[in-house]
RNA sequence: GGAGGAAUACCCAAGUCCGGCUGAAGGGAUCAGUCUUGAAAACUGACAGGGCGUUUAUAGCGCCGCGGGGGUUCGAAUCCCUCUUCCUCCGCCA
């Protein structure tokens, strides 16, 4: 969420920055008149809320006394519905102008590039020699299938298209990365572990961003409470700290987070349906910083670094990719996708996104920090990353490693896990 | 699922039946001081915060604030409704 008191400061600022994402924000102006409205409003009512608060008090005096009190109390008798009024009316108004500020996303950070679509990233670099093949490299979703690894036949009879059965060595492919990662950046990395709920509630949702604006994304669990399959663990991690004033000395915060995905993925019917690159259902490692303000920026470089290093390790081939202003994320001030090549479709693909959302989640989600005992408090800021998609990476790993025969080599650092170096 | 109980400041806790000097007793912890070579103990003092509005202002002043939301009332920690969370017992269960 953006800061009212900043942008009745200087709305234009607001505006143009805000309109390098795309769409029209010149509502912003409207905002800015009825935030004005809303403090007359508050002027007026606290006012009269004065001479209320005032007058019985006198009424208490005079009672306690035994004395007659009903001509004072004649004096305030309709003030309840003057201020009644009032509230109503000044009720109306704080929602919408709060309803507006969750559907405004963040501003996006000056440096980053303009542009409309992913077209407009800049490439940033480029790591790990593109493997090069003497024969036709396929798809994962045949090598899945053919080493039955992969069964999207029957995932679909049990839940729907864009579901996945792991089997045999590509279960425990998909586990042996889940515990690389986490071994990784919570021994190596020094991040703390989390494993939390996979269902969270509105609050939380509308906390982190996705709420109310993507809503049609998410899983609702039907129930009589209002619960949803978490979408990524950035959600409930980032809530972990809802509402917090955190101890200076805590920070930064370093968490890393492990949950199942559950996504509707809403706006992609049609895209990427073969295979395990989208699904309903996916596993991520996700990292999540809590810092100052002045650290966030070297916070965002080391975690780009930390997830990095997973595909490093993995051998991987990869880019960095700064996101252009109209490829950024509703609560993100500045963004870097790493893409991973794939050589059967011969394209990076995404499969991780790192970003700084400043202040806009910790004013959606309260979370603070005060610098010395006698300070003001101050929203966090906070960060996120993916360390990595598991199944993006699963699919990066069968490309990448096969071999003519159809089996698949094992990276070195994951053969402790796998028990094995192949799959065959 | 059934039957009860509870939620007050950093922690413990009084007040809630019978609404008004309760902007919230008391204790602990913490901080500062006295004493001491230093510390402990004892004693003295400080200790509700956060948000909003006004404002040059982390000054003043005002509004809100006793789990969240709503209601009754001139006035609510206290009465009513509702939601959430926690605890105890019974049942069920990985």
């Amino acid at each position: 969420m953006l800061d009212i008191k900043m942008i009745r400061e200087n709305p234009d600022k607001f505006v143009e920055l805000l309109s390098r994402r795309g769409g029209d924000f010149s509502y912003i102006y409207d905002m800015v008149e009825k935030d004005k409205h809303r403090r007359e409003i508050i002027l007026q009512v606290e006012k009269i809320k004065a001479i209320r608060n005032e007058t019985s008090k006198q009424i208490g005096l005079l009672k306690r006394e035994k004395k007659d009190a009903s001509e004072v109390m004649k004096k305030v008798e309709n003030i309840g519905s003057e201020i009644k009024a009032f509230e109503v009316e000044l009720k109306e108004i704080d929602e919408y102008i709060y309803n507006t500020l969750l559907m405004t996303p963040n501003l996006p950070d000056e440096s980053i590039p303009i542009g409309t679509t992913e077209e407009d990233n800049v490439e940033i670099k480029r790591i790990g020699e593109i493997p090069t093949f003497d024969f036709e490299p396929l798809p994962h979703w045949d090598l899945g299938t053919n080493l039955d690894i992969l069964d999207f036949e029957r995932a679909s009879k049990i839940s729907g298209s864009r579901f996945v059965v792991y089997k045999g060595l590509g279960a425990r492919l998909e586990r042996a990365l889940i515990s690389f990662m986490l071994d990784l950046h919570s021994i190596d990395h020094n991040y703390k572990e989390i494993l939390p709920p996979y269902i969270v509630n509105r609050d939380s949702m509308v906390a982190s961003g996705q709420f109310p604006k993507f809503e049609e994304d998410a899983f609702k669990v039907l129930d009589e409470r209002e619960l949803f399959l978490n979408p990524t663990a950035e959600v409930p991690t980032i809530n972990l700290h809802r509402s917090e004033l955190i101890p200076v000395e805590d920070l930064p915060i370093r968490y890393t987070s492990f949950t199942t995905a559950f996504r509707q993925e809403a706006g992609s019917a049609g895209r990427d349906t073969r295979g395990i690159i989208r699904l309903h259902q996916f596993n991520k490692v996700e990292l999540i910083k809590f810092t100052r303000p002045e650290n966030s920026n070297e916070e965002l470089q080391s975690m780009l670094e930390d997830s990095e290093r997973v595909l490093r390790l993995l051998e991987i081939p990869y880019r960095v990719v700064n996101l252009c202003t109209g490829d950024l994320g509703q609560s993100m001030r500045k963004t870097y996708d790493i893409e991973v090549w794939l050589p059967a479709s011969k394209q990076y693909r995404e499969i991780c996104s790192i970003s700084n959302a400043e202040d806009y989640q910790a004013r959606r989600a309260n979370i603070k920090f005060k610098r010395t005992k006698d300070s003001k408090p101050e929203y966090v800021h906070t960060l996120n990353g993916s360390a990595l998609a598991v199944g993006r990476t699963v699919v990066a790993i069968l490309e990448n490693f096969q071999q003519e025969d159809g089996t698949i080599r094992i990276p070195k650092v994951l053969i402790p896990y796998m028990k094995t170096d192949i799959i065959k």
